[in-house]
DNA sequence: TCTGGGGTCCTAGGACCC
DNA sequence: TCTGGGGTCCTAGGACCC
């Protein structure tokens, strides 16, 4: 199962991917810091980083931080094909790839050391093939489990490889910070700050009981088998998406949501099924003044029921585009009409959904 | 740091049944 | 007529990820 003293586990991921398209497209941009976004920053090159520039931060607070910054709107399909390319590099590598995101996946080398050696050597020469082939740097995290494969890749960034030996697990993992854990944002870190806990060794010192009554059972149970660096789970192919969505403008936000007996790709189904859950949240929309905002459609042919779920907030906008979105994104055509989505109902075609 | 547009998974509480 | 506890399903929403 094991190749010497190194996990068969890779995680590669795209180093400031939207950023690094840019630069790669347009030579005045590269060397140089850059932005990607609109209103706010969805990437920043390294050059960006460096001036403290993160993702997810406003433009205006982006641009003062760092002046000489190239700010450029997004091209969405340039970094779909640019995905697509890397990902052809990744199945060429080895055939149990996973992926996580546009930008990140594993891969499992387990088996092939005779034909394409250790998976050191395999990480270094896909490095190589996706800079070659596609002109993106790429890092890569080798271990034995999937969360040290993660935490080695993000610890080797930008553009580089980091192998973590079978013997120096924990020696690798517990003076990191507990924010490195998967699964540990805003609100559990400042939880286990709170209770003096800043790296993942002070995690692994505490009962899993404690941790259970601190965070909830799924979060205390799962940091509690991370910090002990025992993650199982194999690199799965063939995962789908499991829902899909659209949404505008939102930051509080109210969902309804219906389960259907089974999954369908019915459109008269989800149309009616719409309809419904648009005529229940009338009251909360006249006289909270809330818009719908989104709908997402999950399990759509899974074995599972189908849910569909509508978000809605305070902003003003046209709900009606939203839903029709993710109806035509569903069924790949302009067929679906807004008189078919607000249905002969009178009751909710009057207020919020002007034609 | 004041905030994008996708997603995944988990949990509390209510309804219902035995 | 009043009442218990457990299991399951569903809904709403929270936390987290990139």
């Amino acid at each position: 199962m094991f190749v010497g003293n190194e996990g068969t586990i890779l995680h590669a991921d795209l180093d400031a991917f939207y950023a690094s398209v840019e630069q790669r497209d347009d030579a005045r941009l590269r060397g140089r810091p850059v932005i990607v976004g609109g209103g706010v920053v969805l990437a920043a090159s390294y050059e960006a980083k460096a001036y403290g520039v993160r993702t997810a931060m406003g433009l205006t607070a982006a641009r003062r931080l760092c002046p000489a910054a190239l700010v450029v709107e997004p091209r969405m399909s340039a970094y779909s094909q640019a995905s697509e390319a890397v990902f052809q590099v990744f199945r060429q590598t080895t055939p149990v790839v996973e992926p996580l995101s546009i930008d990140e996946a594993f891969l499992d080398v387990r088996g092939m050391e005779a034909v394409s050696g250790t998976p050191s050597e395999i990480a270094v020469r896909l490095r190589r093939d996706v800079l070659e082939r596609v002109g993106l740097p790429i890092s890569v995290g080798v271990a034995r489990t999937k969360f040290l494969a993660k935490v080695a890749s993000a610890v080797a960034k930008p553009d580089g490889v980091l192998v973590v030996p079978l013997d120096g697990e924990l020696a690798f993992l517990h003076p990191l910070p507990v924010e490195r854990l998967w699964g540990v944002g805003r609100v559990t870190a400042r939880k286990l700050h709170s209770s003096g806990i800043t790296t993942v060794g002070e995690v692994a010192l505490i009962a899993e009981a404690a941790l259970v009554s601190m965070l909830g059972q799924a979060t205390g149970r799962h940091l509690h088998a991370l910090a002990h660096n025992h993650d199982p789970r194999p690199v799965q192919t063939g995962r789908r998406r499991h829902s899909l969505g659209s949404q505008r403008d939102d930051f509080t936000r109210a969902t309804r949501s219906h389960t259907l007996p089974g999954a369908t790709a019915d459109t008269e189904t989800i149309l009616a099924t719409v309809r419904a859950l648009l005529t229940a949240a009338m009251p909360m929309i006249e006289n909270r003044g809330i818009t719908l905002l989104g709908l997402a459609v999950s399990n759509l042919d899974d074995d599972g029921a189908a849910q569909l779920v509508l978000s809605l907030d305070r902003h003003s906008g046209s709900a009606l585009d939203v839903a029709l979105d993710t109806v035509r994104r569903r069924f790949g055509s302009t067929a679906v009409t807004r008189a078919a989505l607000l249905g002969r109902d009178p009751g909710f075609s009057m207020p919020l959904l002007p034609d």
